[in-house]
DNA sequence: GTGATGACGGAAT
DNA sequence: TATTCCGCCATCA
């Protein structure tokens, strides 16, 4: 038995966050205990296959929005799945009220 | 080994 | 409030 690699940590913390809530990237950094590691968690979600099941798109920057372009089809995707939860976006920002999964 | 990059964060302007 | 700039740290060329 290995120990979970930091990726596989992230993995953790992502699919722990419970559906209608949003974690920053900071915030999942934080929990894994590596509170300068924000940029690692975007990289490790990247790499992610499209078949992981896993819910990247509760994941947004600090300034609660998706990190992603607006045009971006990644961006309506995520938009959309998160509305499908009950988050609400207020002109393009999610509610600070959903913060706080963990 | 060195420099550039990034699904970021926070302070400074 | 909006922009800009720098720091942080694992990965990649």
């Amino acid at each position: 038995m290995r120990e979970l690699t930091l990726h596989e940590l992230i993995w953790q913390l992502v699919a722990a966050i419970p559906p209608g809530r949003v974690a920053t990237y900071g915030q999942i950094a934080r929990q894994a205990g590596y509170p300068r590691h924000a940029r690692y968690v975007g990289q490790t979600l990247k790499n992610l296959p499209a078949d992981t099941g896993l819910p990247w798109h509760r994941v947004i920057n600090a300034r609660g929005e998706p990190s992603f372009p607006k045009q971006s089809p990644a961006y309506r995707l995520q938009r959309e799945r998160l509305e499908a939860e009950g988050v609400v976006f207020l002109n393009g920002r999610i509610s600070l009220e959903r913060f706080g999964a963990f």
